[in-house]
DNA sequence: CCTCGCTGTGTGACCAAGTCACCAAAAGAT
DNA sequence: ATCTTTTGGTGACTTGGTCACACAGCGAGG
C-alpha cells in the first residue's frame, strides 16, 4: 500500500491535507478471503468499508429462505449499508459476501463520525455513495417489474463475461443474480444457444455471438 | 406553527438549543397543494423537505412510460431523495407527487450542510432517514420478487383503508401502487368480493371481511 | 331528456415466467 | 468402479402480464 489508498477514491482527492492524514491514520487496511460474510443482519458493523480490491455481493435473504441479489460493490466503492448500520442502528436484512479475496479500508465509527463533522468533502463522498446505491436499487426495481427475463439475462451475461467472453457461473447462480428460478435460466440459455449466441459447458457460458446479445440487451432502451 | 415544528420529529428532539434555533431560523415552512410534483428528474432540489402534514408519493417513471410506486413519505418523515439530489448532484429518475395538500419544512442547502457539519444529532437524523428508505426498498424488492399478488393486494388494501374501512382508489391506481396491471387488480378484487371480504363500487373498495384479508396478508410471514 | 364522450370495470385469449416433480449427465469422493 | 453430489434438461401446471375489446356509470351540452 504505497503512497495512499486514497488515490483510489476520486471523491476523496479533494480532501484537505490534515483531514486526509487523520483518515489515513485513523483507519486500517484489511484483507478478507473470498466467501466471508462481510456484514450480515444482527452484526452491528463498527467499520465503514471502502473496497480497494475485489467484489462484494450484497443480497437479501428472504423469509422464505430464498435470496435476491441486490447489487455488487466493486473496488473504489463503499459498503454504504455498513455505514447505515453504523449510524442508524437499524437492522438490515441484507448480507454482504466477499465474492473474491477482498482488500478494504476499514474506517471505525469514531473516525467516521469525526470526519463527517469536520469535512464537507468527506460528507459529500458518503452521500454520493448512498445516492449511487439508491439509484441502483431504483433501476433494479424497474428492471424486475418491466424488463423481460431474456433481456436481463443477456445484459447480465455481458456484464459478467471476463476478457475471454466467458462467464463462470452455474444456472442456479445466474438465477439468484436475477431473482428468478434456475429453470428459467436453463430455458433462456438454451434459446440463446439455439440462436448461436453462446456455447455452454458445466458451470460455464461462452459468448460466441456478442452482437446478438447486445442487440437484445439494448432492445429495451431502444423501444423508447 | 406554534411552538416549533421540531417537536414533530423525535429524532431532532435531542438537538442542542443553539442548533435548534439555527435550524428554525434557517428554514421555512411551505405549503404545497395536492397534485404538485414536489421533485422530479432534472430539477436540482435546493431544499431538503421534512413533511409536517400530508403524504408524498414517490414513484419512478420507466423508460416505457409506465410507473412503479416506490414508497410513500408520511408526516414526520423526510424526502431523503431530495437530500441526495442536493448533496450528490446525481440525477434521480424518481418523482415525488403530493397526494394531499402538504405542509413541509424546507431546509435550504446551505443550512443543511452547515448543520450536518456541526451536529451529530442532525447527521444521525439524516442517516436514519436514509436507512429507513433503503430498508423500505429492500422489502419492496423482496415483495415484488417473492410475494403473490393477492397477498400484496390484501395487505395494501388494509394499509390504505380509512377509519370506515373504505379505500378510495380505482383499480388502475391500485395497479400502479403494486406495480401490476389493472386487469390483475380487477380479477383479484373480484375474487375477494366472491369470498365476501370486500364490496365494490366505482372508485371505492369497502372492506367487509377484514379478518379474511388479514389472514391472507399474514399468510406469507406465517410460512416461515 | 337524450346523447356524446370520458373514465372505470369486466372478460377472454394468449404469452411469459415461476413452480413442481422428476430424470439424466457430469464431476467428485471413497 | 461405484456411489454421491452437483448441475442441467424437461413437461405439466399455475400465476401474472398483455392485448383487444365490450360495456356500464356519469357529467356536459344540446
Amino acid at each position: 500500500m504505497d503512497g495512499s489508498w486514497i488515490t483510489k477514491f476520486p471523491g476523496l482527492s479533494r480532501l484537505p491535507e490534515d483531514i486526509r492524514l487523520q483518515l489515513e491514520s485513523g483507519s486500517q487496511v484489511v484483507s478478507v478471503p473470498a466467501g466471508t460474510e462481510v456484514f450480515a443482519p444482527g452484526q452491528s458493523a463498527d467499520n465503514l468499508l471502502l473496497l480497494l480490491d475485489g467484489t462484494v455481493r450484497v443480497h437479501q435473504r428472504s423469509d422464505t429462505g430464498r435470496e435476491v441479489f441486490l447489487y455488487r460493490v466493486n473496488a473504489g466503492e463503499s459498503c454504504v449499508l455498513t455505514t447505515a448500520c453504523m449510524l442508524a442502528f437499524e437492522d438490515y436484512s441484507a448480507v454482504g459476501t466477499a465474492e473474491t479475496d477482498v482488500q478494504a479500508v476499514a474506517i471505525p465509527r469514531a473516525t467516521f463520525d469525526d470526519l463527517a463533522g469536520k469535512s464537507t468533502v468527506f460528507r459529500e463522498f458518503i452521500f454520493k455513495a448512498y445516492s449511487r446505491r439508491i439509484t441502483d436499487l431504483f433501476t433494479l426495481i424497474d428492471d424486475i417489474v418491466f424488463q423481460r427475463m431474456d433481456v436481463r439475462l443477456a445484459a447480465r451475461l455481458l456484464e459478467l463475461a471476463d476478457n475471454q467472453d466467458t462467464v463462470r457461473a452455474t444456472h442456479a447462480v445466474l438465477g439468484t443474480e436475477l431473482g428468478t428460478a434456475r429453470e428459467v435460466i436453463s430455458r433462456t440459455l438454451s434459446e440463446f444457444q439455439r440462436r448461436g449466441w453462446i456455447e455452454q459447458a458445466r458451470g460455464v457460458v461462452r459468448i460466441t455471438g456478442r452482437s446478438g446479445l447486445e442487440r437484445l440487451a439494448r432492445s429495451a432502451r431502444a423501444e423508447v
